[in-house]
DNA sequence: TATTGTTATACTCTATAACTATA
DNA sequence: TATAGTTATAGAGTATAACAATA
């Protein structure tokens, strides 16, 4: 390969790197938007329901730094969420018996009902979307967004990079 | 269609939406943070880059209710966003004089280079997401992706929907 | 000493309600 | 009266630093 041949690759990926940073961008904040507007009806917010979430994937109770790992947080953070959901009795922490430092944080049945309806929600209307779509272009759909989580999974760091001027 | 064939239709089509679902939620929260982490670089919030991308596509100076509506937001949750842009000198306010209930804010030069940086950051990464797909298999990336916001867009409410119990 | 988690603090985003200035 | 925008207020999420309890 020349090197004007290398060069002239790279601006075209370039312009469509462009492009499709453009869509995403708009992609992520609407859907960011719209995701809020559907759990305002149940009175939860994204990292509410992230928590949510993530706590009945734990099964047999999470510990707060699985948690906040799993949300991409600090543990802090995830104090402040959990609390708000224990007020509304959507949860349940207690100390796990083998190691008092930590605790398991388990769902109520109150807040297994609340994770089931909004899933639920969410499901109809993915389904929505995917009635508009031609079958044999679902598994497409699924393979791009695979690719991008792989892409975005691996890029997430967890120390600060180097500051800007 | 006989009936059973639909009802089997749609259990399919809802399994499908359920999978595709969970997908998404960990993507769109993986890159949520993943963004807020490359803005950090440039102490600038997700708030904050939408707000600095409207005002350089309104070109002549956009008003706060056109920088709130395509935010999704409301209108004093724009005007604190702006106060911090202009407190940095990123962008700059002005009275309309066509009518002087209105504001026309615009990039300074400060907040042009700034923005053009955050958007080469982003594009290089996006490159180099792109360099890891077969070149035939890009153009289906942006179909899926466009499909995807063509749904959200208009699923975007501005009213507040019916609260769950 | 190291790990788990909370508290204290400060800042941003968000929405609603009340207000000012202009049309 | 209606519109554009801000101020006041309250609450949620976020990170850092300092702390307590347990290992």
């Amino acid at each position: 390969m020349t090197q004007e041949t290398q060069i002239e690759m790279n601006e075209t990926l370039m312009a469509e790197a462009r492009e499709l940073d453009e869509l995403w961008v708009r992609l992520s904040w609407t859907s960011h938007r719209r995701f809020e507007q559907e759990l305002d009806r149940f009175n939860l917010t994204g990292p509410q329901f992230m928590a949510l979430r993530s706590v009945h994937k734990c099964g047999n109770g999470c510990s707060m730094t699985e948690l906040a790992g799993a949300a991409h947080q600090v543990s802090p953070t995830m104090t402040g969420i959990i609390d708000r959901l224990l007020e509304r009795g959507l949860v349940e922490r207690q100390r796990d018996p083998h190691d008092r430092r930590s605790l398991l944080v388990s769902l109520t049945d109150k807040g297994a009902a609340m994770l089931e309806a909004v899933a639920q929600q969410k499901r109809i209307r993915m389904a929505q979307f995917l009635a508009g779509i031609a079958p044999e272009e679902r598994e497409r759909i699924q393979q791009t967004l695979q690719q991008m989580l792989d892409f975005f999974a691996a890029e997430i760091v967890t120390t600060r990079e180097e500051p800007v001027s």
